[in-house]
DNA sequence: CGTAGACTTGACGCCTCTCAACGTTAGTGG
DNA sequence: CCACTAACGTTGAGAGGCGTCAAGTCTACG
């Protein structure tokens, strides 16, 4: 049921954790690596209060992560895609402080927290790939409260439909059309908006032609990319035309 | 010009990055730490496009980072207190992707990055601080990103007085009694709010007795803390409790 | 084939933004 | 020391985007 992992056949390479590793290295931190069974879709990989045992690395699928708030809501703070590291937000804790769900069908590798700790002190590649990452993640974040605090229902879902785009295009898949894994209401939940304002601003998208959406709602294809990108980034300083005073005076 | 520094006779010493180092390697870590000379209220520490050379440590005074949107806006990212770290979120990159200014006097340590991580690789005690430094600001990034997405204008401003009062009380000053060192705008840019409205929820938690602002506008006394805690957690589901079917959906 | 959940569409109202004007503070130079 | 001014902060009126509520449609699954 637990193997070790073969980096060096893993398709992921590139992309993943081994990123920068000599072969000597890699064949360290691959003992150290554990792979488990699949997860099903709706399954917990782990839950918000757990001990925090290790970080995780998605190798097929797509998971949630998200935390509770005071009320018992559901608060989604990332989506992940194949190649990517879950977990790095725990460091500071000895529970898991949010819960990873699974999207559909999901295979991870584990890796221990303690033997991780070890091996970054021997490898100087791994231990500067982990503080890159982790700065990674937390410019992301940033980005992500400037959209949240700055961008309108048409922005933000432009800006997310790319930024899935150019996560898939990074992987080998297409960036034209591509199925999403989550709900409206996952998505809604994201970027802060109503579920009902997401399918309104998708169906808005589709009369544009911006973008098609096929019977499930769940395939999408970008037919406009260019337009989409003009209006992520842009439709801020087109309504800013509007009132250039109020902006210079900022 | 540019002194070492004395980290064990510093006052932040509990708080900042000594935190967990024995005195041996406390002094390694004082050997690279450089104390440069103060910077001036609007003075940048860095700038945006910069080579990332170091991380920096705020002894006194206060900074925001920030970055610049496509249209040239400013995002504001984050306030800094005395003893936390600046700049963790550049370890991916070699230039700095935001800039840091003082909001008034302010004094700093240099941790030089090359030195920082040869010693990160001698010192677990270190490396581990490092990761659960970075790993605290991803989740208060997320915090903040369920504070934009969520909650109402009265919420954050609550919740942001909140917070400034905690960071206060941990570093020895009033948790009652403190100065706002950032501007209106300021805080309106990072609450993702307009001026105006930050403005008008001020003087209506004056009215309302929760706090009590003096002459200038930038000293703030919390009177009722209990009031301000109950707004800033629970008025979501105060909210709720009018419409209870919509909640048990979700 | 039927039901539950996911998604869509429409009507309506409120919170917050925008615009505009005014008051206040701090820093400058006469 | 005071007048002047620019930046900062406050207050009010109006408008619009998005959330809420409600009802209907579609899809998946037993």
């Amino acid at each position: 049921m637990v193997s070790t992992a073969h980096c060096d056949t893993c398709s992921l390479h590139p992309l993943c954790l081994p990123l920068g590793l000599s072969e000597n290295d890699l064949s360290k931190l691959e003992k150290i690596i554990r792979r488990g069974r699949p997860i099903q879709k709706g399954e917990h990989l782990f839950r918000q209060g757990e001990p925090f045992q290790g970080i995780f690395a998605v190798r097929t699928g797509t998971l949630k992560t998200y935390t509770l708030t005071n009320d018992g809501e559901e608060q989604i703070t990332g989506f992940h895609l194949a190649s990517e590291l879950i977990g790095l937000s725990n460091f500071d804790s000895d529970i898991y402080n949010s819960s990873a769900k699974a999207l559909e069908t999901t295979n991870v590798c584990e890796i221990p927290l303690d033997r991780l700790d070890e091996l970054a002190g021997e490898l100087p590649a791994l231990r500067r790939h982990l503080l890159r990452t982790m700065g990674k993640e937390i410019r992301g974040d940033q980005q992500m409260m400037l959209l949240l605090s700055k961008k309108s229902a048409e922005e933000r879902i432009g800006s997310f439909l790319l930024n899935l785009a150019s996560r898939f295009k990074r992987r080998g898949f297409s960036d034209k059309t591509f199925r999403l894994s989550m709900s409206r209401a996952d998505m809604a939940n994201y970027l802060g908006l109503a579920v009902e304002t997401v399918s309104r601003v998708f169906t808005r998208f589709q009369k544009q032609g911006l973008i098609d959406i096929t019977g499930n709602a769940k395939e999408i294809a970008i037919i406009d990319q260019q337009s989409l990108w003009d209006l992520a980034a842009l439709s801020e300083s087109e309504r800013s035309e509007l009132n250039l005073i109020n902006i210079e005076q900022r």
